[in-house]
DNA sequence: GATGAATGAGTCTTCATTCAT
DNA sequence: GATGAATGAAGACTCATTCAT
């Protein structure tokens, strides 16, 4: 019967389901499994937590809190749309690079029964900031008169597939500054950068 | 009591399989449900498929020999590389957007503890793909001088991510066309198209 | 793996689940210790009843109704009120002896969250009975001018008690005779039989 | 980390103990749920009861000797056999309902595998009284020659009918006047009173 | 071939009890 | 005395898998 004080063990256990759940997904995942990656016992999960859901939701909620806070600065900070482009980019991709866990924002195994409404509303937000980014620069001159709404999407996509395949499959990582060019240059010849 | 013959009954299984698997994710799928789906008897699955893995599995296989097979045939259909690209973009997300299914590909919900040899091989092939592409793309110089590796991964890693839009968040989906375009001429103003 | 028809592990599991539940009660009472007593499997049990309060609940809803039917038999067989009552006591102690068991239907361990409609729906009707023959004895003259609604909660309260007593102490078991009698003829003497 | 004094603390104990298994049985209550409704610790209750089976033992011996106590008087109290009856049955019903949580008495939901002792000799001890009352009354010629054993075993069923509808069900609860005079006139017409 | 009753290990969750502070 | 974090066994329920029919 270790005593620890109540933050530490939450923040184990916190830091052993953000673990677990990302290399298991939710249905994947026993409490046992979390409880004995963050050495503690199964009744002692639910001193911190009232249910498995509960514990995800946490998580999720955290991940997105921060990578929202993030990728909003990347806006305020750049000159022109496509310095802010190419911020949000690499801010989303090094964020999630190194919270490998948020892949946890894309789990679906679950039926999204639950959470589904927090999910939702991050992927809204994410998606209104492109949109915001793409329409400035279309307004200033700098970007060329594209569809804004499908642009985005598309540019969300990339970022949303860059993440799962930070779980599926490590090698398909690509560098921000690549993404950036590829986005803001398309492949074609003939375009002065 | 049904007297089917042996494959009838096999593709009714595959089929429910297909549909309950995408819906419901491999944990979230249960035997029963699969068998009910395809009207056929709990017992009744294990005629055909070993066990759960084997039908997951072989579903799998199955999605992706079929759009291997249809990617593949783009590229030999197609005059220029950005037609190739184009067409193998469409085909890919055409393919999805009728086979919501073949989510499936990203399943990750079971720690992949099998089906990861298909599935990275799939992948490998579908990059190597993307990849043969824009070689001959800036071979023949039609397309500019990018870093190959990267840019088709981050083509790749918009498929991917449009695929697990299917599910996620169906507004997130957006037309192959824009996609193409978008790839092909970037965003900054100042190309010929 | 037994196989038996489905009929008859569904009655082993009621005849066990009757004598476990009347023995410790609903709280006290898991559902291994029936699925042992019944000699299937705690899985054996979900395919029969959906959980452990449908299947507590298929109990009481069956002895409520075999104790109801027998007892509305005995105020149609009597030809006068005494005898009506002293028919409906002994059926009723009587039933109770024999089925052990109706003891569920005092059980009171689990806060009645459910199941106390069908309780009260059984209390009320029998309460109903008793009224109804001794409303008919006093207009016939044959019993004394009492507080009816009083006089059968009264009454309804022994066979209460005698059921009660039944787990809490065989000893303090009383013959139907000897409860009909004092409660015709009191205690007190001068009273011709 | 309030001071209190030992006894204080340990009657709060009690009251708290009293009302929650009062309204939820010994299954349904649990040790978090008493030190709760007691404003104390949950490693607290262990200072004064060695376990949660000490700790209900104790509730029920206490409400025992209590209701043994007045009981007890009503006997010596009265001028006649009539007279004791009637006040033993008004003090046990009118101490019962103010002490709904001598429902306890009742408590059957735990197999009795401990307890039953002291339960066993509060009963019989209850049964003794009746017994000896009537005894004395057809000894003195006030009641008629009836099965003493039978009639204090009906009569004692009657109480303990009294006090499991306390909780089962309010309605049907009666006045003690009402039951001294059934016992002692009976249904039947043609009595003296 | 086909059925579906049966199994039992495994899941989430609760709770009496202990003990470091 | 008092606290409350921690434990682990036990409970309700699920499900892949087997097998008698």
């Amino acid at each position: 019967m270790n005593k620890r004080s109540a933050t530490e063990s939450k923040s184990k256990i916190i830091n052993a389901a953000i673990k677990v759940f990302s290399e298991n997904g939710y249905k994947g995942t026993s409490m046992r499994m979390i409880a004995s990656t963050a050495s503690i016992s199964v009744g002692g999960l639910y001193l911190y937590f009232a249910n498995k859901e509960d514990l995800y939701l946490t998580l999720i909620k955290e991940a997105y809190d921060e990578l929202t806070r993030k990728v909003t600065n990347a806006r305020n900070e750049a000159g022109s749309s496509s310095e802010a482009l190419s911020l949000f980019i690499s801010h989303y991709i090094n964020t999630a690079r190194k919270n490998r866990e948020l892949i946890l924002i894309q789990g679906r195994e679950h039926k999204f029964a639950f959470g589904m409404d927090i999910k939702r509303k991050f992927f809204r937000d994410q998606k209104n900031i492109i949109e915001g980014i793409i329409q400035q620069g279309i307004t200033s001159g700098e970007f060329s008169g594209c569809n804004v709404k499908e642009t985005s999407k598309i540019i969300f996509c990339v970022l949303r597939g860059f993440i799962l395949s930070l779980i599926v499959e490590p090698d398909a990582l690509f560098s921000p500054e690549e993404c950036s060019n590829l986005i803001l240059n398309g492949l074609l010849k003939g375009k002065q950068k």
